[in-house]
DNA sequence: CTCGGATCGTACCGATCGGTTCGACCTTGG
DNA sequence: CCAAGGTCGAACCGATCGGTACGATCCGAG
């Protein structure tokens, strides 16, 4: 479908609309697994509408790891609120929607990670730090929640837990990649308070 | 250091010093970040030496990730198994290792990760895969010795720790983050036996 | 009804990509 | 001493890259 025709009611809408299809593509293809031509032919807008839009193709893909960025984590952290006061159970209900994620067939990681891998441009690296950032500002309250005697360390090391599962979910197959990562994660919060 | 001038001794020398620049340089800048034009002349060889030994770029990423899971692995294996007996040990002398890898000034992150988030293409991922295999082939073990229950889900559990640790000391920073991860590691290898 | 702006499609740009070829050189084995 | 072959450096190839320019089209606001 194409995005718009003529001039649209709101160009904020076409931005919006590029940016969605984009994001599925690259994180299909990789960020240099598909060039600008090809992108815009797949999503269905001309050139010149996205560079006005966006400017430059890395102008693109920031947007769209900020974006993808606060998403994931508005979710995971949505997912925990969600389960409730116990911090154990809120720690669970990230493992589950994780699970979720892998058992998606169009999973294929931790799209920011995979972005900071190719691209060493430092504001690519940087939104990556953010969203590590995030995550772990996620995973330490719950810690500080249970009452554990060190919440800094034992977020990080929680933090570790869901990228590790992350990643060999990826790489190694997803299945029930989610639900070990929650069972060491509990195993963790226990021998920590 | 050119590799070499005019006939070698040892034609496969010039291929093993081909790689190993190679890789150094592949690793800095990543896969898709220098080309084989500027590559040849960081590491001192011609264009038609590199095609003649790996025939393709992709030829020689695979022969570099190959070379390099099989070194890391080793690595590995030999540090734990200069840690003793104790299964224990040995698994902290896991993660001692990673978090020497991490202070490297030129630590970049997991390799065959990074080949495998930009490179889709189905060679590249299996010996990602395999490498993954690989590490995780040597936890379980650990964790066998050390009696777990289960070693298969622990040695599972372990290998995530190992990437999430990697993750984390690479897009977030690296101090603390093998001793951090190496507590974690006892604590689950505690509580599953 | 007209005007301004958002869009499309296409052609085009210079740069770089991975890969090939060639002549000259150097070294080693016979 | 000479032939064989590994190597170099540079030229060269077609393809693709990110990005720009332009005329045509369409739509909403006045």
């Amino acid at each position: 479908m194409p995005v718009a025709k003529g001039s649209t009611i709101d160009p904020a809408r076409t931005r919006a609309a590029i940016l969605e299809a984009a994001t599925a593509v690259l994180y299909e293809r990789g960020l240099d697994g598909i060039g600008v031509a090809e992108l815009c032919t797949r999503i269905g807008v001309s050139k010149e509408t996205l560079y006005r839009h966006f400017g430059t193709k890395e102008g693109l893909v920031e947007a769209m790891l900020r974006q993808r960025s606060e998403r994931v984590v508005q979710w995971l952290a949505a997912a925990a609120a969600a389960a409730g006061d116990d911090p154990r159970d809120q720690l669970a209900a990230v493992f589950d929607a994780l699970q979720q994620w892998y058992d998606d067939p169009v999973f294929r990681g931790c799209a920011m990670l995979n972005a900071a891998a190719q691209h060493h441009v430092e504001t690519v690296r940087a939104i990556t730090a953010r969203h590590l950032d995030r995550y772990l500002e996620l995973l330490t309250g719950i810690a500080e929640r249970a009452g554990a005697t060190d919440p800094q360390v034992l977020g990080r090391q929680l933090l570790m837990l869901v990228e590790g599962a992350t990643v060999v979910a990826a790489h190694h197959g997803g299945a029930g990649a989610g639900e070990h990562a929650r069972h060491a994660a509990l195993t963790l919060l226990s021998a920590a308070s």
